[in-house]
DNA sequence: AAAAATAAACGTAATAATGACGTTTAATAA
DNA sequence: TTATTAAACGTCATTATTACGTTTATTTTT
């Protein structure tokens, strides 16, 4: 008979971070340490993403967001569980074997993987050895584990939900101009979009609301700052069921 | 310190089916049995989802396919990982505690749910007390475990996704009428369409294909039939970045 | 203080898509 | 042969999109 499988539950998070002055969505990512012979903490040359067990008591999400807090210090941020990471190449360890009833099993490492947006700006990163640091997604370093693909998986689904949801905007200020949403989706997206045609649809949502505030400290024409109101958008979408097969 | 938290792994699958007859989406169940005292099986008067326990050296997919498989006998099916459901309230069984290493832990059981779609016409359903039973998605029997919240979440996710990619043909037969296309829609969303405009805006689609075919044994006029090219459209989708916010 | 430079903002015309309807056609049933 | 009905086609006004050109407001340079 096959042995059923007991494993290791932990969650993994992909901080998403969208640079502004760079036009850059970036992750957050550590450095990976390794348990040596000798116990003391041994330094990989390469990154990971940030994760841990959940805990017995914890909810996947608590997991997650307490996961986050203590990577960045924030809450309430737009989260989402995209995928379960568990095939059986991600077993990592030989002592991973556990006993129940005097039956062998194998420990296998799940992950529940989740991602989080937000501003790059909103996380001080000091680039020490054991701290947090920020890659653009299309120029990450080494990675551990399966995480590469991981952080693949995980913007795909970035991809997919940014043409359909306005979360673009968890990625920006709160007061942003229409040639910062524009840049972002292009570099999200990896498109070209004409400007004008861009900026007139924008302009026309009724949750895209212009300010009485004009950029500062910028060396040209200080461009109209605007916000979203997700409270619009919401009301105008209960209505709005578009096919767009 | 808090414990960590060692789970049993399980796959559930949710078997979406559309009935082109009563224009219902329909929902895959089986009774549920519970172990009794002297381990004879005794029937519980609700309804589970299909899953089972993911083996030592199977992937999350893999583990998804068999249990469909032993299910309907169908492979190839349209196939979503769209949630984990792992919280605490989810123990089932006092005897789920373990031992590691003279540490105690609690074994907690996390399902990686999965949906399916199909033809509801392709799964032969016999009504024995046994086997599995078509339920309208709106009208669900009572439910064992939290199964009617994964079904919930599992259809919510497949509304979106039916609003976004041509998921629908996976619910219709190869061949099919332009108002069985609006039917399906209809009924899954709970919306109404006008068919003068939805008939327009479908016929003008490359990838609805019509066929040298019409309806036979209806009692009206017989409708043109057509099909969808996977292909065609996946050629078309990749030049057509549509932001929709 | 005027001129050059530049990013922001506005404009237009052709085409395509959508929403809200009315009408005709091809088949079966009476 | 006629009535019935679902399928299929048509129209028109409105809105959205595409593909461009032009003007404006501000800072920097001369």
């Amino acid at each position: 008979m096959k042995s059923e499988l007991i494993s290791n539950l932990s969650v993994d998070c992909v901080v998403f971070g969208y640079d502004i002055i760079t036009k850059s969505l970036n992750v957050l990512l550590i450095k990976r340490y390794l348990e040596s012979e000798d116990k003391k903490d041994v330094l990989v040359n390469d990154y990971v993403l940030t994760g841990y067990h959940v805990f017995e008591d914890e909810t996947l999400d608590k997991a997650a967001e307490r996961v986050l807090k203590e990577l960045t210090g924030l809450n309430n941020l737009y989260k989402k569980q995209f995928k379960a990471f568990g095939d059986p190449d991600r077993l990592t360890n030989p002592k991973d074997l556990i006993w129940i009833e005097s039956q062998k099993f194998n420990l296998r490492t799940i992950t529940i993987a989740y991602y989080f947006l937000l501003k790059t700006e909103d996380v001080e990163v000091t680039d020490n050895a054991s701290k947090a640091k920020w890659f653009p997604v299309d120029d990450l370093p080494e990675l551990g584990f399966d995480h590469k693909q991981i952080i693949k998986e995980a913007y795909e689904d970035l991809k997919i939900k940014c043409l359909a949801e306005p979360i673009i905007f968890e990625l920006l200020p709160d007061k942003f101009t229409i040639n910062e949403v524009q840049d972002a989706y292009q570099s999200i997206l990896g498109i070209e979009i004409d400007n004008r045609n861009f900026r007139r649809k924008l302009i026309n949502k009724k949750y895209i609301i212009p300010l009485d505030e004009k950029q500062v400290g910028v060396s040209k024409k200080p461009a109209q700052l605007y916000m979203f109101s997700k409270d619009v958008y919401d009301k105008i979408f209960q209505k709005n069921y578009l096919i767009s097969i």
